[in-house]
DNA sequence: TCATCGGCATCAGGATTCATGATTGCGCCC
DNA sequence: GGGCGCAATCATGAATCCTGATGCCGATGA
């Protein structure tokens, strides 16, 4: 009975799966495969390494111990590949990366030209979504990685910190705002606001905000195409509550412009964007290239707003 | 073509050895299985590993490299298997049980240590609550167990008797009174003092003992929340009457401390607490363990306090 | 309470992979 | 030039892996 890494594997997609026919679906295989699979595990070290309760499986302690060592081992095995890989060829291959809309808008376009031009031989796919389907397609190993709102951690993936920016209000330039210029939410009268729909992890937060610091609404409009909200802002006595990295290039725009953009203030608030990535996986050569030009595009906006000491909401 | 640790291991030992023959006879195979997995890596990296020139064979720049990424790859998964075999011992299962403050404070975390240590694989739940959702509890089965104050035999719960611990008195160590000696409360003078509330079992208990022994009492002060009671002794004159089992640490702890602990004498009063569990169900192996290494730990402190020969009130 | 359903375990077969021993090819040394 | 040592190759039998069908259990809903 040898040891195989298609164990390992099946292994670490049940447990982050928490489901034997979902682990089968994600590794091509069987229900019946990968039952046999962890079956041939538990048997070599008598030890069970999931409870079967009917309905669904749950890893036992050991189950939790061998995850973490085996997400170990897939990596280093990675990692080997790779090292002897690059001896083949240089930069190239295929690379999938999930982008929230906050990402695409401002930081995308200079940040792919970019790389496009230092790596011509790296097949480029961008994948824009919200942070739910991301995290799922990150999971499912579809995607090299994704950009996404922070939120409770969840299995199977690693991340890490990757930007943090101010939330802006955007107002039509037609109510004569100064651009630019910070402003209590408080402050301007009753409010028609867009804000995302529920499923987007910044309803939350700023519905939290205007609560806790008497921003008063008059009407809520859900919207959750981004760049359909800014037009509408644009056209109408709506505001919107956006990511400043959003607004980026916008922020910089000389006059006469259509939008005008306002840092929130007293008390700012912030959002931080993270990276996440499968657990079991290191980023590809060209994975780790493109976020490394992603995280440079991301920085230099950061000089135009007013520094954030306070940690995010 | 799936690549397998046996690939690895092959290799590892071929570059190790320098010679596919003694290779093969070092990991129990033949020459020619070594010469066929040592072709299949090299085919599915297009890198050759070896230079074979006739008589030898000696590895490339490529090689070189992927042993050193290899053996890497082989340590991390013998300890991915070490971790799991540890688990090979003791118990499995799921264990839910419900505690009183008084056992969590000073009992629970030994029992613990202990336990875990020796079924690694048994996941532990424990709920701390108070008597009356605890017996809800075992009786709705959610509980395997719980550990309550002695109440009237309630319909669907088996319970016997668990340990009997002495009330002690808790007051600011400020207050001068000698650790750990016998008081009576009615010649403590008029008392402020902390008392749980209605809910708890053991309101009833004291105020009668109050009532009967002619203890003054200038203020009372409801308090359910354990860990805060005795915060607020530490910092002010009132004191607190609560299970000898919740300071059995306190107890035994050298000076300086910031609360004294005094056995109430003259009578003294005991609290019973008792083991209830669903009268459908048996203990299951991991919680009758579990039982045994609480009960032994909550006896373990037995011997601090004055022998109670009165059966509780 | 019963019927239904989702999900895992088990089983037997067929396909695939793997290991083996024999044979061949290559370079080296005598 | 003929052994000699070692790796490559090949065909075959063994072991395995995968699959689809079926059974079983617990959860769900009427």
């Amino acid at each position: 009975m040898i040891e195989s890494l298609r164990d390992i594997r099946l292994f670490v997609a049940a447990y982050e799966a928490r489901s034997f026919t979902a682990a089968a679906e994600r590794e091509n295989a069987t229900q019946s495969g990968v039952s046999q699979h962890i079956r041939k595990i538990e048997d070599r070290f008598g030890v069970r390494l999931f409870a079967r309760s009917g309905g669904a499986v749950s890893p036992t302690p050991a189950g939790d111990s061998y995850y973490r060592a085996c997400i170990e081992v897939l990596r280093v095995n990675e990692a080997a590949n790779r090292a002897v890989m690059s001896y083949g060829t240089g930069l190239d291959g295929e690379m999938v990366v999930g982008l929230m809309p906050t990402m695409t808008r401002s930081v995308l376009a200079p940040a792919l030209a970019t790389f496009v031009a230092a790596h011509p031989n790296v097949v480029v796919r961008i994948v824009e979504s919200f942070s739910g389907p991301l995290t799922q397609q990150v999971q499912a190993g579809d995607l090299d990685f994704a950009i996404v709102p922070l939120t409770a951690g969840t299995i199977g993936l690693r991340s890490r910190r990757f930007a943090r920016t101010p939330e802006v209000l955007v107002a039509d330039a037609a109510r004569g705002l100064p651009h630019m210029m910070p402003l209590r939410l408080a402050d301007l009268g009753p409010l028609k606001i867009v804000v995302p729909s529920r499923q987007n992890a910044r309803r939350a937060h700023l519905e939290g905000y205007f609560a806790a610091n008497g921003v008063q609404v008059e009407r809520l409009l859900e919207l959750d195409a981004m760049l359909g909200a800014l037009d509408f802002v644009a056209r109408t006595d709506f505001v919107a509550v956006v990511p400043g990295l959003m607004m980026a290039t916008d922020a910089a725009l000389p006059a006469p412009r259509r939008l005008t953009i306002h840092p929130l203030a007293d008390p700012p608030l912030a959002i931080d964007l993270v990276l996440i990535e499968p657990a079991r996986r290191t980023l590809s050569p060209a994975a780790a290239a493109f976020l490394s030009v992603l995280e440079q595009e991301a920085h230099a906006h950061d000089a135009v707003w007013p520094v954030l000491e306070q940690p995010a909401a």
